[in-house]
DNA sequence: AATATAAAGTCACATTTGTAACTAACAAGC
DNA sequence: GCTTGTTAGTTACAAATGTGACTTTATATT
């Protein structure tokens, strides 16, 4: 590798392409239905993946528990999602999004699908598939989804 | 458009890496230096580019003025950084490192060229500069609002 | 059964950050 | 001179976050 600079330090590029990218993004979930990021990431793993644990959200976005915690403690006040006891286990708490967290899913993904759609409508296809691989590989994210049976 | 994933959602992939690959890193300028993040930022600035105002970094970092204050001040108790009245506008004031702050970047910037680099040699030449290039144009991105009726 | 260990989730406290107001210095117009 | 507006940087207060302790429940060992 040849002259160092900042703007080939990975982690500094990405911190300033995450703040550049998700600023106006998060103006939306904001203002629309006075979400933080934290809860936007929770309702989007609900929405997404379906019924799940605050510690299968936090396993699967690297978030920690007290933040999930916060975050779903907010979405219940919201009546955007409810807790269920579902397991013979009663420490863990299924949690599902109720029509107005569905709503606001359903929302939120439609325009994050365009903004990131219009994000990636700079790059080549080759560019695209490369740019998510070496992201995907760097973030190290387990986007299994919840196994029940190991439980 | 295909089905939209998570994992393809520009904004959210590039947090989490993010996040994953400062965190060693912060680590150690935090152990040996007792820095924040945004002290770090700020000598990584002066350190590279050489002296500066603080509105100089604010604009080249993207971080908030407020925050550039306080690291700033606390990198001056630290005797990291000295303030110099250098042109005949009195507000502004430019920054320089100081011996012990150049001995403390020089450190940490070996560091992270090294940290750098081992991120990196997960990857293919190819792919190295395919995603070097897409991290910068998306961090220098300007985008338009999406939808200003959102608002 | 009794004990120890661990996990799910919450709470309390301290640190860090965002927001807006603020001071001081400049600059333009009248 | 005097406004009016702008910029550099700081401060104060509110909001968000990280850390660790805590409660309750489950599991493993004896």
């Amino acid at each position: 590798m040849g002259e160092f600079s900042l703007a080939d330090f990975v982690p500094y590029l990405l911190n300033q392409a995450a703040e550049q990218t998700s600023l106006d993004f998060s103006s939306i979930y904001r203002g629309r239905y006075n979400m933080r990021r934290t809860e936007w990431r929770a309702l989007f793993h609900l929405g997404h993946f379906g019924a799940m644990t605050a510690t299968d959200i936090a396993r699967m976005s690297k978030m920690h528990k007290t933040k999930i915690s916060r975050a779903i403690k907010e979405l219940e006040e919201k009546r955007y999602v409810r807790r269920e006891q579902v397991s013979n286990d009663r420490r863990s708490e299924l949690l599902s999004l109720l029509p107005a967290g569905q709503r606001a899913f359903n929302d939120l993904y439609s325009i994050a699908e365009r903004h990131n759609a219009q994000l990636l409508s700079q790059f080549s296809p080759g560019e695209k598939l490369i740019l998510l691989d070496c992201l995907q590989r760097l973030s190290k994210l387990d986007l299994a989804p919840p196994d029940q049976s190991l439980m």
